[in-house]
RNA sequence: GCCGCGGUAGUAUAGCCCGGCCAAGUAUGCGGGCCUUUCAAGCCCGUGACCCGGGUUCAAAUCCCGGCCGCGGCACCA
């Protein structure tokens, strides 16, 4: 009907014959069906197949052109980002290389009292970045632009727009919420005189609170934080120094300012931000309208959760400087630097955001489904190791060979070489985990994967009693026999597998196979019948033998 | 309280602008099966949602009104 509107008259009509026809066929029988379906309309089938060829993209950006995107990613230097400051970074940066534009990088870094830079934050930021995968074009930071938003502070002094507030705040309350606004002395005051407070306060004549730079709104907005907001403001660096700039600025511009301001500098398209800044767009547009500039289109969205993780920039940071985390990478935190450090991969992570997409609505991601697409990235790539958590020993009796060297693909595809396992006769101790003693209970014949066969004689001692039953993988078969993951205690090498739990971090220890001992840190393998890892030391002694492993558990 | 934005399965998302190809698609989760030298991967089957109530219409997830719920903002923070 959508695509033959000239037949919407006649709708109830054409109602009737379709119900017919849908009868019709459905009385047929099925074999039927399928055969007049693809003899006669092939086209619908093909159809339906393209639409589940479609990938998933962002959706368009309103007004874009390709070549002329300007995008822009502006942390806070304060701390590190975390998965969802990632957001905005991503989608930033997605629409730049969709649209052939460019990413600036902008560090807002304009209040060293409440929000004061961590100096070591704007490298860690620029690591994540490129980490992610991003790569921008420009790069600023605005504590190194004070000169540009000084000017900007004079032009709308000059026009009117502006007036400095020498009066207490509460003075300012007073007349606001009694919408008295229009006569409040301080806004009344003319241009010349303005200009001459401005530059007083520019000169240090002002302590902190005695004086600020509001820009004229309506005096009578329904939303009173947007009535004559501050634009600039006192701080005393001399108290509260800035890591970049020290102490040479005391007048400050205030985030609607300076990112109001350096959007349209920088010449920004296109504003992808949190939902938590719609109230700001409307306080910059009386500075675009008075300096008559055009503001920039904005996509707002809503916030993410990570189920489990600790999210709150807040919360992250005051776990951080109780010295109570291993770092800003603790793989507890939703930090980019903890879910790398966890095993999770940049490709996981822009995937995820992608499926997130622009809504305006808050998502809470469960973390089922992030593992599921870390999964499908890693799991062509990473080892299969053994290993024992809580090992329990096994002797193994009887077994019929001097030396046999078991050689084992690292992945079932095959594509990722193999180690070779030596187990020495006629006796030898493996280790198993102890949650598979019940199998051994339950079970007279257990496979050692990959290996051999043994059965168990008495798992009331330890070590526990077995021997040598069989080699084939069909002789375990017949016996039903489980199959487990094991090590050879002669060369079992310590591993402790750290699992974040919410807040908590649990360490478990067992051992791995030799072959564990020629991974490398960073690397993420999956630990056979427990789940993925992510190898985060491997500790060696002097003479170079390797002594510890440790591994952050990522997933199942 | 005031201002603003939303509400599709357990979770995430498509569809909403432009009403009919939607008895609502996809992914993940969950249940079952096949396959498999892993509790991984792969394959098959199943499960499960349009916040509620009215209205407009031949036809509403889609448009309109009311309600409920959630989120954001209400700083000399960003």
């Amino acid at each position: 009907m959508a695509a033959r509107p000239d037949l919407r008259p006649y709708a109830r009509e054409v109602a009737r014959i379709v119900a017919e026809i849908v009868k019709e066929v459905n009385s047929l029988p099925l074999e039927k069906q399928k055969q007049l379906l693809e003899k006669e309309y092939s086209w619908v089938i093909e159809a339906r197949k393209q639409k589940e060829e479609r990938e998933k993209t962002l959706p368009p950006l309103p007004g874009a052109e390709e070549g002329k995107v300007v995008t822009r990613f502006a942390p806070n230097p304060d701390f590190a980002i975390h998965l969802g400051n990632a957001r905005p970074a991503i989608l930033s940066h997605e629409y730049k290389v969709m649209y052939k534009g460019k990413l600036i990088l902008r560090f807002e870094d304009t209040d060293p009292r409440t929000k004061t830079p961590l100096p070591e934050a704007y490298e860690l930021i620029r690591r994540d970045l490129k980490w992610l995968g991003i790569e921008w074009d420009e790069e600023y930071i605005q504590s190194l632009r004070m000169k540009t938003y000084y000017d900007i502070a004079r032009k709308l002094l000059e026009k009117g727009c502006a007036y400095i507030d020498d009066l207490p705040s509460q003075e300012y309350k007073r007349y606001r919420d009694k919408g008295l606004l229009e006569k409040y002395p301080p806004r009344l005051r003319g241009i010349e005189e303005n200009l001459e407070l401005w530059d007083k306060m520019l000169e240090g004549h002002f302590a902190e609170g005695e004086a600020v730079l509001r820009v004229k709104t309506d005096p009578n907005h329904p939303d009173p934080s947007i009535r004559d907001w501050v634009a600039f403001r006192i701080i005393d660096t001399g108290k509260h120094p800035h890591p970049l700039v020290g102490d040479r600025y005391v007048v400050w511009p205030t985030y609607n300012l300076a990112a109001g301001v350096d959007d349209h500098l920088m010449g920004v398209t296109h504003i992808l931000r949190a939902k938590e800044h719609m109230q700001n767009t409307e306080k910059q547009k009386y500075v675009y309208k008075c300096l008559d500039w055009k503001y920039p289109e904005v996509m707002h969205f809503g916030r993410l959760k990570l189920e489990g993780f600790v999210m709150s920039k807040s919360a992250l940071k005051k776990l951080y400087e109780a010295g109570t985390a291993s770092g800003i990478d603790d793989p507890r935190f939703a930090t980019i630097a903890g879910l790398r450090r966890r095993g999770f991969t940049a490709e996981a992570i822009r995937k995820l955001i992608l499926e997130v997409g622009v809504k305006y609505t808050d998502a809470s991601i469960s973390f089922a489904n992030l593992a599921a697409i870390n999964r499908s990235i890693i799991d062509p790539r990473a080892k299969r190791i053994m290993a024992v958590i809580d090992p329990v020993p096994v002797l193994v009796e009887a077994i019929p060979w001097k030396e046999e060297v078991f050689e084992i693909p690292y992945h079932p595809n095959g594509k990722l070489g193999s180690r070779k396992i030596t187990v020495k006769g006629p006796q030898a101790t493996i280790y198993v985990s102890s949650s598979d003693l019940e199998t051994m209970e339950r079970n007279k014949v257990i496979r050692l994967m990959e290996a051999f066969n043994i059965e168990i004689i008495d798992t009331g001692r330890k070590p526990i009693k077995a021997k040598y039953h069989s080699r084939s993988l069909d002789e375990a078969r017949k016996h039903n026999a489980p199959i487990i993951q094991w090590v050879v205690a002669e060369h079992a090498t310590p591993l402790e597998l750290v699992v974040p739990e919410g807040l908590e971090l649990r360490r478990e220890h067992g051992f791995a196979e030799e072959a564990a001992k020629s991974l490398r840190r960073d690397e993420v393998v999956q630990l056979v019948r427990i789940g993925f890892a992510r190898i985060d030391a491997v500790e060696s002694d002097e003479e170079g033998n390797v002594r510890n492993i440790v591994a952050i558990f990522s997933h199942e």
